[in-house]
RNA sequence: GGCGGCAUAGCUCAGUUGGCUAGAGCACAUGGUUCAUACCCAUGGUGUCGGGGGUUCAAGUCUCUCUGCCGCUACCA
């Protein structure tokens, strides 16, 4: 039997998960599904990644052990992917003792190899620049900054040779092209980080112990890149005594990942296998982004505090059925896409509601009204050829894009028969058919023309709604088995011509949209609404004392002059009057502000800080400034007249 | 700044190797229909295919250039 094993990432449970997790999981669970349906012997592999510092600190918060914090989050985790269909085979945890035991197999494999050295994080420093240089970012072996001799500085840590394998992953990549899925994915890795050099990383910490500890070096924790990549592996039981399930599955056909770590799935996963001699998985899919109200200025915070993104809240009231087919249709696999819960409604209502859900109903509706049961004879119509042809042709392409994991043109695939169907029954008007008792066996041929159709349909949507079929079989009275197989889709006329129907409840009942959308949020006394989820909260800091506030030199001043740092983005040089003194300082803040309109500005500056140089300018202090987890900026200055220079504490 | 991508109907987007009157869905309008979940079917766009040059018998499709967005990347003390 043909395998096929398909993973997602495994999931940071710092906090609840999103939307954007859910889209992830039910692309890979219909990808699984559809692989079992044709006859595939499936490993649909999900987990959750819980080492490292956030986790760490999370639960001190929260005043619980790690493993208790870990564990609450889990079974919410599992739970929503119980109420979502997920039909996972293995959900793997990164604490479980396997998998612990794996990570440290696979850190002295590497070690004993010589692919894991241990050194010391060895950056060439410049001193009076502070900063940390790679070789090729030297200028003739000085800093590219200052010009000045560089140092090497050293603090014990492992390594692993990721700079031997640049040449090796080039060549795959090139010589692989469906490696990296979409292809545009392709030239970002090679452009940004293949072609201008890899360097050696850094695999262990010694700065958190949350984590697997290096089995032959104590001291040192396993960094998350070994740790979390060789899930995939462990999985499978990788190095472990039973490793069957490795030797079956692996290497991976899919691993589906957004897009922001891909260049760890195509980079530093590849490399890590080739060093320890294993295949590289087939492909690396990563899809876009669920963006959550848009960019749009003027809209965006209006419509993100209307969003609710709660993943079971969405279940709970319109189904897992929809919210899946949603995610799915709505955006193409690989593209960024917008999210609302109107955009939701809209496609339940035309889609499932009008589409899918009344033509199953009109035609169940017919069936019981004019026989109860179709009788044997049945004669066809002129309009029949046309609807096999439409369905035939819309399988194989289905088919196809299924494979290349299309899944909204596949969706639309089985819509365009749905569509077809509708129209047939207005081609064939079966209502006028039945005044006249001579056209029974024409009538009854429109009938099981329906029937089949929607067989077809039931069985192509099984992937992305795994609750609507049984729905339409029993409506229809077809049990599970022979001819609900997906092979059968292929063989018109598969369905028994005496086709019983039984009206059931609507499939997809229509939603009203205004009212639905305000109870959205009066039902939800605290939803979970929309807040861009990349960024965590920010972990509060260390308590500190007094004195050590009292390091830090504050004064108010005034910006008297400012531009833009060429060759910089986010850069701009300013001279801030700071009481009788002019200081120059460089802020990252050229996307917040333009270089006029922060002339004039009241700010708060720290002046003890040492200087550096950003960009080869030099920076004596710093400007406040704060920022939220949405990417806004502001500048903090006093809010009063006060005298510049003066003193801030 | 470097690399890459995108700009097509009100909205979301399709448009293979350049070739007949540029498409789909949604929304909107009109007509039809009543089996059905106020649903379905049909019809309806003068769209400068972002602006401007070029190649060609022929360009949304190739090339150059300008503009605007987006992604990755460096700089955010």
């Amino acid at each position: 039997m043909k395998t096929f094993y398909i993973t997602t990432p495994i999931y940071y449970p710092s906090n609840k998960l999103h939307i954007g997790h859910s889209y992830t999981t039910v692309a890979a669970d219909a990808m699984a599904r559809y692989k079992r349906l044709r006859g595939y012997d499936v490993m649909f592999l999900t987990g959750t990644d819980e080492h490292g510092q956030k986790i760490e600190r999370r639960a001190n918060e929260e005043g619980l052990s790690p493993k208790a914090f870990l564990d609450n989050v889990v079974d919410w985790i599992k739970d929503l992917w119980n109420i979502m269909d997920i039909s996972y085979d293995k959900f793997i945890r990164t604490t479980d003792l396997e998998h612990r035991q794996t990570v440290q197999k696979i850190f002295k494999k590497l070690y004993d190899k010589g692919e894991i050295y241990k050194s010391y994080y060895e950056g060439l420093y410049c001193t009076p620049c502070e900063t940390f240089f790679t070789e090729h970012q030297l200028k003739e072996g000085k800093c590219p900054d200052c010009g000045r001799d560089v140092e090497k500085v050293k603090e014990e840590a492992y390594f692993f040779k990721l700079s031997k394998y640049q040449d090796k992953l080039i060549e795959y990549i090139e010589t692989h092209p469906e490696f990296i899925q979409p292809p545009s994915r392709q030239n970002e890795m090679l452009n940004n980080f293949l072609r201008p050099g890899l360097e050696d990383l850094c695999v262990s910490r010694t700065s958190f112990s949350w984590g697997i500890p290096v089995e032959f070096d104590k001291g040192h924790i396993v960094y998350v890149w070994i740790d979390a990549l060789s899930n995939y592996i462990s999985a499978l039981g990788f190095m472990s005594e039973d490793d069957t399930l490795f030797k079956k599955y692996w290497p991976a056909d899919v691993q589906l990942i957004g897009k922001e770590i891909l260049r760890f799935h195509t980079i530093i996963w590849p490399a890590l296998l080739m060093a320890l001699d294993e295949p590289l998985p087939k492909q690396v899919f990563a899809h876009g982004w669920l963006i959550i109200g848009g960019e749009k200025i003027s809209k965006s915070k209006e419509t993100a505090q209307k969003t609710i993104i709660d993943p079971s809240v969405l279940v709970k009231r319109y189904s897992s059925d929809a919210l899946r087919y949603f995610l799915l249709r709505e955006v193409a696999f690989g593209q960024d896409g917008n999210f609302t819960n109107e955009a939701l409604i809209n496609r339940i209502n035309s889609d499932l509601a009008n589409d899918l859900g009344n033509l199953a109903s009109r035609t169940v509706a017919m069936i019981e009204k004019y026989f109860g049961t179709l009788p044997n004879d049945q004669e066809e119509n002129e309009f029949d050829p046309s609807v096999r042809q439409i369905i035939a042709e819309n399988v194989t392409i289905f088919e196809e894009n299924m494979e290349k994991l299309h899944f909204n043109i596949a969706l639309e695939n089985i819509w365009t028969i749905i569509r077809r169907l509708n129209k047939y029954i207005d081609e064939t008007m079966p209502w006028v058919l039945s005044k006249d008792e001579a056209n029974k066996p024409k009538l009854a041929g429109v009938l099981y023309t329906l029937s089949e159709g929607l067989r077809i349909i039931s069985i192509m949507i099984e992937p992305f709604m795994p609750n609507t079929p049984q729905k339409i079989w029993e409506q229809l009275g077809i049990v599970k088995g022979e001819t609900t197989s997906w092979d059968t889709i292929h063989k018109w006329g598969t369905l028994n011509k005496n086709v019983t129907a039984k009206k059931g409840i609507n499939i997809f009942p229509r939603i009203d949209k205004e009212k639905d959308l305000e109870s959205l949020f009066s039902e939800n006394s605290t939803p979970e609404v929309a807040k861009p989820s990349k960024k965590e909260e920010q972990p509060s800091k260390e308590e500190i004392t007094i004195d050590d506030f009292a390091k830090v030199e504050l004064k108010t001043g005034e910006v008297i002059e400012c531009d833009k740092v060429p060759k910089a983005d986010k850069l701009l040089v300013s001279k801030i009057k700071v009481g009788g003194e002019i200081r120059q300082i460089v802020s990252g803040i050229a996307k917040h502000y333009k270089p006029e309109e922060f002339v004039g500005k009241k700010v708060i500056v720290v002046t003890n800080l040492k200087p550096v140089k950003l960009r080869g300018i030099l920076s004596e202090g710093m400007i406040l400034c704060a920022s939220d987890d949405e990417g806004n900026l502001v500048s903090i200055g006093p809010m009063e007249e006060i005298k510049s220079g003066s003193i801030v504490k």
